[in-house]
RNA sequence: GUGAGAUUAGCUCAGUUGGUUAGAGCACUGGUUUGUGGUGCCGGGGGUCGCGGGUUCGAAUCCCGUAUCUCACCCCA
């Protein structure tokens, strides 16, 4: 027997209701708040990731799907939306036409990791990007959107909010956290002195006890934001508390891939294990540059639709449509040819099997339908049919023709 | 990539110190109750006990390997 590959799933059934649920949800209050959808590619040339997403992080470092493709091209399954549309943003010029430009994506995302609980290798990311507004409004505004969809899918959920700083004040934060990371050198973890080397800021991420009571007195990423990236985080948060969400300042949060700066953002679940990020972003104000396009400021978030899955709380699915089904042989012809007439207006399902009555009643709402028609002796004389309302409970025998 | 625990019918799980034809509930299916469901009665099908080796007279049970899942680390959505 053939299996599916590791960490890969298959989506039926009451996943797949909870999957559309999600994106048909998620999908409306984007489209709300006026964004588009936008379709790129699941495969992409590897250094559009590692230029973007940073080859420092993980996830280009260690977690790509790559490969050399038939025409000799290094080429990846994609780990992330974001780059995709950015690189399809500035290929098809939308930084030269400027004005904003925003877009909604979900898709299959590619991740060679270890599976556990909310960690698959391809998983499905529901993900936004705004482009061409530099206002910290647009940044609250995406803050809002992630919330106002969990809130529609019932979940619940904390925000941890941080600012990253920008190319006036991140470089001189980074040299001086450098230094006072060096100097503890000896007493932080293999993975800090890693990271010293390749993504300093995520020493302050550390999960280690003792690494982080080490950091408590390094300096902090909010205590030396230059005048413009203070006043953003301040009118944020101020934006976010006018509006009635709520947050917390986690002065440790820092995303894992390299083109974020100022805001940064994470929701939380504290219901589904240790893959608790449910929903992540923040502002990338030199993405777009980086990867050869005109200077365009940019924020976006991303959900992670199989972690969500596990959260939405489903609302009651109500009985729709008909069942049809023959007490006689003869009637069989009769029930198929009028299921598909029903079908026209309405949800019709039929049995091709003759059965009695209980039988009929039990199929149909096995299939939750609304009605349950039958043809039996008695209607088969008459060119009549017998429906009965499964959730009103009450019956009538009507002519074929009023049917 | 590291550590730990699982894997028995479609699903959820029993399976006594290794000992006859491996069980239950649900689901499926057939019959039945003068033609009334989600909540009747009686029956039936379905498992090479994840896979591959080994120990043994004998393995679902013990040992080794392997795959997958779960949990944690790590990472992140």
């Amino acid at each position: 027997m053939i299996n599916s590959l590791r960490g890969m799933n298959d989506i039926l059934s009451e996943d797949y209701a909870r999957f559309t649920y999600f994106i048909n949800t998620a999908t409306d209050v984007a489209q709300k708040y006026g964004f588009h959808f936008i379709e790129t590619p699941l495969l992409e040339e590897t250094a559009l990731f590692k230029r973007s997403v940073g080859e420092s992080s993980d996830i280009v470092g260690k977690e790509m799907y790559q490969f050399t493709d038939k025409g000799e091209n290094d080429v990846c399954l994609r780990p992330e939306g974001t780059a995709g549309v950015v690189r399809a943003f500035i290929q098809k010029k939308l930084d030269k036409a400027g004005g904003n430009h925003r877009f909604f994506y979900h898709g299959a995302m590619f991740r060679y990791e270890r599976p556990q609980k909310g960690r698959l290798r391809q998983f499905h990311q529901f993900g936004v990007e705004s482009f061409g507004q530099d206002s910290v409004y647009e940044d609250a505004t995406m803050i809002m959107m992630t919330s106002d969809i969990l809130k529609r899918l019932g979940i619940g959920y904390r925000l941890q909010l941080n600012s990253l700083g920008d190319n006036n004040c991140m470089p001189d934060y980074k040299t001086n956290l450098i230094k006072f990371v060096e100097a503890c050198k000896d007493d932080i973890c293999e993975d800090c002195v890693r990271r010293l080397d390749t993504n300093p800021i995520r020493v302050l991420d550390c999960k280690n006890d003792k690494c982080q009571s080490l950091y408590e007195s390094a300096p902090k990423l909010l205590q030396n934001l230059c005048s413009t990236c203070n006043d953003d985080f301040e009118k944020l948060k101020k934006i976010l508390t006018e509006n009635g969400i709520d947050y917390e300042i986690d002065t440790n949060l820092v995303r894992g891939l390299d083109y974020y700066s100022k805001t940064a953002f994470e929701f939380v679940s504290d219901n589904i294990g240790s893959q608790s990020a449910i929903a992540g972003g923040g502002r990338y104000d030199r993405l777009v540059e980086f990867l050869d396009g005109r200077p365009t400021p940019a924020v976006g978030f991303a959900m992670g639709i199989e972690r969500l899955m596990e959260l939405i709380v489903m609302p009651e699915v109500s009985r729709d449509g008909y069942y049809i089904g023959a007490m006689d042989a003869e009637a069989v012809d009769l029930v198929v040819g009028l299921t598909h007439k029903k079908r026209a207006t309405d949800k019709a399902t039929c049995d091709f099997k003759t059965k009695n009555l209980q039988k009929h009643l039990k199929a149909a709402d096995k299939v939750n339908a609304k009605f349950c028609a039958v043809i039996g002796s008695n209607e088969l004389n008459n060119d009549t049919i017998w429906v009965k309302d499964l959730e009103n409970k009450t019956e009538e025998t009507i002519t074929l023709k009023d049917f």
